[in-house]
RNA sequence: GUGAGUAUGGCGAAGUGGUUAACGCACCGGAUUGUGGUUCCGGCAUUCGUGGGUUCGAUUCCCACUACUCACCCCA
């Protein structure tokens, strides 16, 4: 092996193309459902976008960006995650312009440098969507439930809404006041990844999977932002839960959920699978517009992680797609001398939609009949010189086993009538 | 970034410091004439991740590197 793909890539192999086909056709559909447009961003931005827009201090923008400087000298990144793109496509398009609010939806790879495992490749696959326009909390629950409905439509089972309120420049500030001075004082009892934290986000202590800093927690009587929400904060959740339980969306508030990314406002959400782990997650925004440079819009967006959503269904099973037959007619060639004539025979066939094929190793009308077998096909049609001489083509239905030898002007006749007949 | 494990043909998987590296699947060929899915017979790794070292000799021992896997961190 000369050169071998660079570490946290894969191929997706034509075995397996199946299913992501499936679960983007679901992605594409759901979203048309809930009147979402496509919107195709770069996989490169400068660098500075995500630095502003995910947040300096998240670890993604710390140590998992892939950074490289062009020929021109400027610094580019090759996105990490999909919303940061899309708000710079949404304000430099000036996209808020339109009626109305903006309804978009994303699908492709991301990169993040890290070190890869399970259900997690350096460079993967997200589908998402960003609302941009509007703060209502309908708009939240809406969000959410499709984020939901999508994982069930494609076959994921126990897909769960794990929901939380991280307040908003009001509450937040406050909260971090409250949380300075219970924790300073014991600030040398926590881990050293939380004397950090006190600093820079306290919200992530909650996050800390540490059990001495969540007894200390406990201790200091240090308040969860939940319980520190301002009262539009807290209006806008509950409403956001009201809607979720009249739609009968599966959901549980957690006041410890912390997303990672750090422009999220009020709502924050992650989609868990019992036993599986996190699918996707995603939260309201109403800062990022803003500091992206674009006028005061709020939004609410998720992403969700292709390569999670094929493992869950691997480890749910049954869900292997259906082995589906990609050909109707092997062509086998008896002789030599037919072989132009066979050629002709698979173009006229090809151009009438049936899906065709032939040999081309030059192997025993046995071993033909073989691969035809092998490749699915309905039927096999076998030409040789005597067939050529007639124009005619020998049909066999690889099912019945019958065969006959028919006209070649009859044959695409004869294949369709067949095809029907199996459908 | 930290820690652990693994690396033998297309796939799965035995194995040993020393003449021909098991086996299964897959694949290819054959079992009389241009015909399949079963069965039977035969074929299919000058080579054991890469590079060094120890040795008379290494796929088996040692070192380095690389890749993969798993856990932690974090997340999708």
């Amino acid at each position: 092996m000369l050169v071998q793909r660079p570490r946290g890539t894969s191929d997706i192999l034509p075995a397996t193309i199946g299913a992501w086909r499936q679960i983007e056709d679901v992605v594409r559909r759901t979203f048309a459902e809930y009147h979402y447009a496509e919107i195709r961003t770069p996989m490169f931005e400068h660098t500075e976008l995500f630095a502003r827009g995910v947040g300096e201090t998240t670890d993604i923008v710390e140590k998992e960006m892939y950074t490289f400087e062009d020929r021109g000298g400027r610094s580019l990144t090759l996105r990490p995650e999909g919303t940061a793109g899309v708000i710079r496509a949404y304000v430099e398009n000036k996209l808020y312009g339109q009626p109305g609010i903006a309804k978009l939806f994303y699908l492709g790879p991301m990169f993040r440098y890290e070190k890869p495992q399970k259900g997690r490749e350096r460079q993967f696959h997200q589908y998402g969507c960003e609302v941009l326009g509007s703060d209502s909390p309908a708009l939240d629950a809406e969000v959410v439930a499709l984020h939901v409905y999508q994982l069930q439509e494609v076959g994921v089972q126990g897909a769960t809404a794990v929901l939380n309120s991280v307040g908003c420049p009001v509450c937040r500030p406050r909260h971090r006041e409250q949380m300075l001075a219970r924790l300073l004082p014991v600030k040398d009892q926590l881990c050293s990844d939380c004397q950090n934290r006190l600093e820079r986000n306290p919200l992530r202590i909650f996050d800390c999977k540490n059990e001495r800093c969540q007894r200390l927690l406990v201790e200091a009587g240090a308040p969860t932002i939940l319980e520190s929400l301002c009262a539009d904060c807290e209006a806008h959740f509950a409403a956001v839960r009201r809607y979720l339980e009249a739609l009968g969306v599966p959901y549980r508030t957690d006041a410890h959920l912390v997303r990672g990314l750090d422009y999220y406002t009020r709502t924050a959400w992650e989609i868990k699978v019992e036993g599986f782990g996190t699918l996707g997650g995603g939260g309201r925004y109403n800062a990022l517009v803003r500091e992206l440079g674009g006028p005061e819009t709020p939004g609410v967006g998720f992403g969700t992680g292709m390569e999670r959503i094929l493992l869950v269904l691997a480890e749910q099973g049954g869900t292997s797609p259906a082995v589906r037959r990609d050909l109707d007619v092997y062509v086998a060639v008896a002789d030599e001398q037919a072989d132009v004539y066979a050629m002709q025979v698979l173009k006229t066939l090809r151009e009438a939609g049936v899906r065709a094929d032939r040999d081309y190793q030059g192997r025993s009308v046995k071993a033909q009949f073989k691969a035809a077998d092998r490749e699915g096909a309905r039927l096999a049609v076998v030409v040789g010189s005597s067939e050529q001489a007639e124009q005619q083509v020998t049909v066999k239905d690889l099912v019945s086993g019958e065969q006959s030898t028919i006209p070649l002007s009859e044959l695409v006749a004869a294949v369709q009538k067949l095809e029907e007949a199996s459908v």
